[in-house]
RNA sequence: UGAGCCGGCCGGGCGGCCGCGGCGAGGAGACUCGUCGAGGAAGGUCCGGGCUCCACAGGGCAAGGUGGUGGGUAACACCCACCCGGGGUGACCCGCGGGACAGUGCCACAGAGAACAGACCGCCGUCUGCUCCGGCAGGCGGCAAGGGUGAAACGGUGGUGUAAGAGACCACCAGCGUUCCGGGUGACCGGAACGGCUCGGUAAACCCCACCUGGAGCAAGGUCAAGAAGAGAGUCGGGAGACCGGCUCUCGCGCGAGCGAUCGAGGGCGGCCCGCCCGAGCUCGCGGGUAGACCGCACGAGGCUGUCGGCAACGGCAGCCCUAGAUGGAUGGUCGCCGACCGCGACGCCGCAAGGCCCGCGGAGACAGAACCCGGCCUACAGGCCGGCUCAUCCC
């Protein structure tokens, strides 16, 4: 899971991430990537809205995200602003689907050498 | 053994790898170690409280809630016990359970008639006409006993009575009212006498009666930090005056429109009116911005065990325990094994058989995530466990 220091916690920091980052989509989820021009630790934040399902799976979700964003975290570029948007499939979806849809997502934006991390082997 | 009634409880377990939040300790720091970390409903936000701020002259009229009795409780619309009515062979269950002689409204369909009811068929008397002398038809009048309709037809059964009938009268029964006796804290129950003789339902229709009810809510509220020129009022000083300066208090985004300083906008006193108090800003539309840290905040109507009182809900006493506290929001992710549930298949074992045990494969594994805290209610929930009781049948 997320350490605090890589969380995104403001709504301006969302806002910017969502309308000048660059995005890719995926079939359970959209990728929002952008470069701060503040230096500092690369930053994480989900938007999972209430169109995925009640709290119990919304929180379900967040909580799978968050852990395959920290097995990418080393990959990311320093003061990157990372933003996943979960759309309503992803309630269903697997552990493997999230993570090959958040990594062919990345990699699309070339934010990340995605490719070269399968899921589950960093650390 | 079968069928059923009631109550309580659990809500998978173990392990590997990788993680998150609070607290404590160590460390200059990075970090390390230890410890704790969702529910029975955390849910809906429907009641009741604690806590916080505001208000706390009054009167009248409205509004909302509750509704058998007694207890429990901080309180309740909750809980317990009992009463009454209804259902069940029974365990037990159900009841939004004050008042229908204060008034108003409504009772569909069917039916002749549905609320001081009602002559359709019918029964009876009388008059007229006809007559095959049995009666028939029509007019006038009496009758609620019988038929039929209905959820309900203005007490029931038997008799007296009568032209035929009728509580018109009589006996018994049911019901209502009054008085008295006994029991119970009480709702109420049991009994006796007398009376007039009989009166529909609906109050989750208006209504009447009794009792209760300040407003807003943890974004409550408080402390600190940050912050721009100002605006208004009061008061003091200077000045001929416009005005200037000091102190105190209140307010604070921009644009537009409207109302307003004693003939007073607006606010408070629950909603309205009267009245009282405070009073210089207020209202509406459009557009935009902000919501940082800490406290509140987790020791509480707290939990567990024992004992005593009580039918019980619950309460007294003693001992032990401290048990989530996030704020883009921690309490987990993933993999494996085991145990329970369902379906399919086969070697073997038990059994007359239905079937059971064992093994393998596949499937399913619910409802649902704390956000100031408690007590309830309601709703959702795969599957499973335990206890008490009733009825039927069989055996001793």
């Amino acid at each position: 899971m997320l350490d605090r220091r890589h969380r995104l916690t403001s709504a301006t920091g969302f806002a910017t991430a969502v309308r000048r980052g660059r995005r890719a989509g995926r079939r359970t989820l959209v990728v929002h990537v952008h470069q701060s021009p503040e230096p500092g630790p690369p930053l994480v934040g989900f938007v999972v809205g209430r169109a995925v399902g009640n709290a119990v799976t919304r929180n379900s979700v967040k909580r799978r995200l968050r852990h395959l964003a920290r097995e990418r975290l080393a990959s990311l570029p320093g003061s990157a602003v990372l933003v996943v948007r979960a759309l309503p499939p992803a309630a269903a979806a697997t552990y493997a689907e999230l993570g090959s849809d958040l990594d062919s997502a990345l990699s699309r934006l070339g934010a990340a050498a995605g490719t070269a991390v399968p899921s589950g082997t960093l650390r």
